[in-house]
RNA sequence: GGGCCUCUAGCUCAGCGGUAGAGCAGCGGACUUUUAAUCCGUCGGUCCUGGGUUCGAAUCCCAGGGGGCCCA
């Protein structure tokens, strides 16, 4: 076998023959008839009625396979609607077309017309009567029968792995899919889409760590959003009363199977509704996402399958967290006790956390790898939750929710806490947390608190990890699989 | 951050202390209905990097880098 150098240096030999033969192997158009898929649906229109010639179409794609005969070829062409194979025949093309055929390789895209016929073995194919170059490939297209399953390279040149893994090309489908069917039930009931800035003077609306950067004009930093909550929430203090962003958030965070340092979120708020409505919106909603994207509100085989129809299953906190830790959050009320209970389990409590933190911390290791099938956590502690409206029946809980489905954790809502002033005082609180060393609480953000006084009425709010809620349609069990250019390390 | 696994031809992989291999891709030849086309011939290597052990290292050891999995 040739050093990649030689491979690429017969193809620039064969790319410097076209050019002599006076073909641009780079042409800026070609006036194409049918994509594969249409092609091969005109035929079978056509082939039952037989009448008169079947249809003559122009097809291109990349070359995936090549056949070479001698005096005749079979080449399948890929377009992004399929396959379709192309029989080159020297007595039926031009001396310069069949020339183009000997100078074209695998990865190479290709133009072709001609009429419709099927072969001996069956198979829908053009007959050419012509062939044309429309883009010399000169790397070597991944391997056709294992593909690429070297995991960095998927990653690294994700074009690569969608042109050769079909696997790989569904799921971004899937992908988008699920992101325009979400839209579409948003749309259908009467939120609108709006857009926020990622750009911030400071980032709230999470417990987390943001992105730094600098704009050099106005010569101060900025910080990349964290969530998009706190600009929602102005809007809907501005008189729109459904509103929803889908976009792109960034946590300053080590990389895992379920964390990406940025991923897709969705954050919607209703005026007037509240958490138990945002709870009936979001199985309905994820329920309508899975038939949308996989024609099952059952996803997976087995034991392993989640059943996404309406409703699902609701477990206060309190009971989760008694039932898979044997906790009791009302006995181990103060950060001592709690910190004991955690090393009784094996756990090493989060150095500098508080109670709410390690309450979280307890729920994410003991609870909600073990919740397979979709389940809403309800009524979280009111300490780790400073934007959430607490219950009116018990001040020490808020009316919160995080659904878990498949050991994953796909979202969190609220009601909205909309009182200025109390607001003010849990972020007031949040920033003695910051000052005891917790950099993941949130800050006073003013010009929010000032928005609240202009009055918010009741809202519930949404926040759902596209990403994850991908993973979860789609069996896979890394987040960078589900990510087109996933973040990675510095190579060398 | 810690543990384990992994890195060999463009791709997929074998080789695990004694002259670097296979399939696919490439090149030359035969072949005008093939389907991972077939048949004959042939070119091709920073064995991740750097040290060390050894008469001899892709192989064993150490350090570093990339990737994966598990844990925190």
């Amino acid at each position: 076998m040739p050093s990649e150098g030689e491979l690429h240096q017969e193809r620039l030999t064969k790319l410097a023959r076209l050019r002599q033969r006076g073909i641009d192997p780079y042409p800026p158009r070609y006036q194409r008839s049918h994509s594969a898929l249409d092609a091969a649906e005109a035929f079978l229109k056509w082939e039952p009625v037989s009448e008169g010639e079947p249809a003559r179409v122009s097809v291109a794609g990349r070359v995936t396979a090549l056949r070479n005969m001698g005096k005749a070829a079979f080449l399948d062409l890929r377009d992004g609607s399929g396959r379709i194979q192309v029989y080159v025949r020297r007595d039926k093309v031009s001396e310069s077309d069949f020339e183009t055929l000997k100078d074209s390789d695998l990865g190479d895209i290709l133009g072709s017309s001609g009429s419709l016929f099927r072969t001996k073995s069956g198979e829908i194919t053009v007959e050419a009567e012509s062939l044309t170059m429309l883009a010399k490939a000169l790397q070597t297209p991944p391997e056709k029968w294992h593909g690429l399953s070297d995991t960095e390279q998927r990653y690294r040149q994700r074009y690569r792995d969608l042109m050769a893994n079909e696997e790989s090309r569904e799921l971004f489908l899937m992908r988008s899919k699920a992101v325009s069917a979400m839209r579409r039930f948003l749309d259908g009931r009467g939120f609108i889409e709006v857009e926020t800035p990622i750009l911030t003077d400071q980032a709230g609306g999470a417990a987390a760590r943001p992105f730094v950067t600098h704009h050099n004009t106005l010569d101060r930093d900025l910080y990349m959003r964290i969530a998009t909550e706190l600009y929602l929430k102005r809007l809907v203090v501005g008189g729109f009363d459904k509103v929803y962003e889908i976009g792109r958030i960034f946590r300053n965070e080590g990389l895992s199977w379920k964390h990406s340092p940025e991923y897709t979120m969705l954050e919607s708020y209703e005026a007037y509704a509240d958490y138990n409505d945002v709870m009936a919106m979001t199985e309905e909603m994820v329920a309508f996402i899975a038939v949308e994207t996989t024609g099952s509100a059952k996803v997976g085989e087995g034991d392993e399958a989640i059943d996404f129809t309406p409703p699902w299953r609701r477990l206060s906190l309190r009971q989760a967290l008694i039932d898979h830790s044997g906790i009791d959050i009302e006995v181990s009320s103060d950060l001592e006790s709690l910190q004991t209970k955690l090393r009784e389990l094996g756990m090493e409590p989060e150095r500098g956390a508080s109670w709410g933190k390690l309450v979280d911390q307890v729920l994410k290791a003991q609870v909600e790898p073990k919740l397979m099938q979709p389940t809403f956590i309800v009524d979280y502690p009111v300490e780790h939750s400073p934007l959430a409206k607490r219950k009116p029946e018990d001040g020490r809980y808020v009316e919160r929710f995080e659904p878990s489905a498949g050991g994953l954790k796909f979202g969190n809502a609220y009601t909205e806490l909309n009182d200025p002033l109390e607001q003010r005082q849990r972020l007031e609180a949040q920033l003695r947390l910051r000052d005891a060393g917790d950099d993941e609480a949130e800050l006073v953000d003013e010009d929010f608190l000032v928005a609240l006084e202009h009055g918010m009425p009741p809202t519930g709010g949404l926040g759902i990890g596209m990403d994850r809620l991908v993973m979860l349609l789609s069996g896979r069990r890394s987040i960078r699989e589900v990510i087109l250019f996933p973040t990675l390390r510095d190579r060398r």
